[in-house]
DNA sequence: CGCGCATGTAACCGGTTTGTCACCGACCCG
DNA sequence: CGGGTCGGTGACAAACCGGTTACATGCGCG
């Protein structure tokens, strides 16, 4: 479940996002209104969160153009008190509003409600090929066997795939998306946590039917 | 790798031109937008840079023509604090932008960071003559011949040869573009590389008929 | 406190990839 | 003719990469 958080205050940006990815969510995170219109168009998420105070695009702004070529719930973050600002982002398209401060309990909920609405339920599981990936239990079940648990990592590893289930995603991409390094991550780590993800998907983890090394990459086999 | 820079300023065209050509990139030009939507028929660049503001068809007019028949990553120019420009380009299907004045390193990292995610997202191979490059699996295939598993650096000669497929590419450029060598060079790593890349895709690596030896440089040969 | 789990770090192995060197023959030019 | 340059070739060593095992750290929880 990709959410997009686009704030130009970095610490309330991070809080919402750290607040997302501990509930199992996917976060991408934009800093200024053009970022955010890109991202929402590059990555097509499910729920985008959208302060209204940002330099150059406003929260409105970029309401509008997500509005213009996609559905997908907004949800829009208003200082306390400016009902004005409230009537026009609802008019605007948008499904829901958050006034700060809010707790992260508020926002959880109001996001779990929209995606509901939306009818893209956590509780739907993913599925690619053989693979069944449940993101609201954290859990994964092969051909129909018995749920896996999974860590949080293992679950964003697993989900990327998915995600490109048949395609080859490179490691670099695997490191930000997973970890957020920025660049030049540790490949050591990806590689034990591939090693650890096999080890409970693979019926036989020396060798890789499903999460299989590719050029500069992994992929998801499919069939 | 193939680039369409579209502006009407001749002396940005040019800097844009240059900046591109520099960092390894074939560069093909166009002065109004006609010119654009031509070029970006006739000979399907990678990329395609326009300036929103040209007389005739304008920048937003050749980004609709384009996405009408491709999904060629499109980068636009627009001048500093026009923000509603930035948002009906990225509506019309503009993947970024850059506001001007902006400087070569940003036009370069933005201009790579599109080819990365555009090689990554299609599965579509290159092709040249009778070569068959995917990007995405790092093999080649000959005359619809069995895929070959190529190297990294193998990729990024072959690469380089398939863009400017037919013309002779100089020994300078391919040591830029492959080892990001500044300048002075390192022949005899290039002579290996060609050496090994001719074992792998040569029916008779002895005389070769793709990968000739051409003046100060090589040339991949199309019929 | 100590236990277990998730994650990070280090070291080693075997295979691949890449860089380096040495030599060959073709060609050019004084 | 003889030296010089250039591209092609084979051999080898260094560096790198992915898989693996082992161990350390950090954290929540009883």
């Amino acid at each position: 479940m990709k959410v997009l958080v686009a704030d130009d205050d970095a610490d309330l940006r991070e809080l919402i996002a750290f607040t997302l990815t501990q509930a199992g969510y996917f976060v991408i995170k934009a800093g200024d209104g053009p970022a955010a219109v890109r991202l929402s168009q590059a990555e097509t998420p499910d729920l985008v969160v959208l302060d209204v105070n940002m330099p150059g695009l406003s929260g409105f702004q970029v309401c509008e153009a997500i509005r213009r070529e996609s559905r997908v719930p907004v949800m829009m973050l208003t200082v306390r008190g400016e009902e004005e600002d409230l009537v026009r982002a609802l008019g605007l398209g948008a499904d829901d509003y958050l006034t700060k401060p809010f707790s992260p309990r508020t926002l959880l909920a109001r996001a779990a409600a929209l995606l509901r609405r939306a009818g893209m339920d956590t509780a739907a599981p993913l599925t690619a090929g053989r693979v069944v990936l449940d993101l609201g239990e954290h859990t994964v079940a092969i051909d129909g066997g018995t749920a896996v648990r999974l860590t949080p990592l293992e679950l964003r590893l697993l989900q990327m795939l998915v995600a490109n289930a048949g395609r080859t995603v490179s490691s670099e991409r695997l490191l930000v998306q997973v970890w957020g390094h920025k660049s030049g991550g540790d490949r050591q780590l990806l590689k034990q946590l591939v090693h650890r993800l096999r080890q409970k998907i693979e019926t036989d983890p020396a060798a890789p039917a499903l999460l299989r090394t590719a050029a500069a990459g992994y992929k998801l086999i499919v069939e």
